[in-house]
DNA sequence: TCAGTTATTAGAACTATTCTAAACTACTTG
DNA sequence: CAAGTAGTTTAGAATAGTTCTAATAACTGA
């Protein structure tokens, strides 16, 4: 058995390099009507047929008041305890779930284990630093995929994800 | 001994279909040296400084000798019990962890708790249809990635993953 | 052959996530 | 605004996938 390197859990990181890729894609966030305050968040809530309890507004403001994020079920967790604003580990799986269904987040697989829910819904892609396991964005305008084969017959496209993985 | 891997550039003029894509990959695969019979094998297994013991050459012979293959732990340590060469899970485990790191595996995760270990090891990239959990290859020859912006700084490229996600 | 290293194994342990069923709360209707 | 009720939360149990432990077995070079 070979010992192999430490999983150290990096935390949701709320990133901060990559000056102007990062800024793009937070003007592009701060245009999206997900912003809001707490009633702004409730009506959104609604919309996407989920209701505005306490825990998931409290949930939401962590996830959309900011810039956008990538977070962890466990990190986020971590979050609304320490704000004072306890919400069971469960309901944050269930309410990251529910996000997602909705389309108000997206979640990325980077590795067996690994899951982070994306607040930005946007087309873009992702930089996975393999060995601290950090996530960043990239606008997928820059980017441009060609010659990708029809899909299977009998299926339709659901959407393609670009990882670009990276090392320290 | 590491000339295994990246040199599956040339190839295959025209695509079109799925269907001729899959037979492009299988004829790719069988013109591979890591096709071979047991003793072949055991000397590959050798060479990747892993010493060839039963076990590994029975996981070796299921994942090398026919075409390329996608294969879970679990699916594999099924195979090795119905072939009556039983195998530990966790020795399965082990294997796939060191055939991987040897380069003669390629791990893709594609859901949260799902994650292949694929016999093809050039470069290529993935369906993954979403409803029933299967994963097909395709080759990267026909795809260009463009304006991929650089890594960030102090990091090096390690691979791109492009997964093309798709539902019946 | 034999010593010494490396590999295998069953089962325990661990991590991430989902389930259960009881208690609770937001929304509706009267 | 008092209930009714359907949706929600919760702790803790359960599950799934994978890794670890430490005892046993097997490969390899001399």
């Amino acid at each position: 058995m070979q010992n192999r390197e430490a999983r150290r859990d990096a935390q949701t990181g709320r990133a901060g390099d990559f000056a102007s890729l990062q800024s793009g894609i937070r003007t592009l966030h701060m245009q999206d009507d997900m912003s809001g305050t707490a009633p702004e968040l409730a009506a959104r809530l609604r919309e996407a047929g989920l209701r505005p309890t306490r825990q998931r507004v409290a949930l939401a403001r962590l996830l959309f008041e900011g810039g956008p994020r990538h977070v962890t079920a466990e990190g986020l967790h971590a979050e609304v305890k320490a704000a004072r604003n306890p919400v069971s580990l469960a309901t944050v799986y269930n309410a990251l779930n529910q996000f997602r269904d909705a389309g108000l987040l997206r979640e990325v697989v980077v590795a067996p284990g690994r899951s982070y829910f994306d607040t930005n819904t946007g087309h873009h892609h992702h930089f996975f630093v393999e060995t601290d396991n950090e996530l960043h964005d990239f606008p997928s305008d820059e980017v441009t995929i060609a010659g990708l084969p029809a899909p299977p017959k009998g299926t339709k496209l659901s959407r393609v994800d670009v990882i670009v993985r990276v090392r320290r």
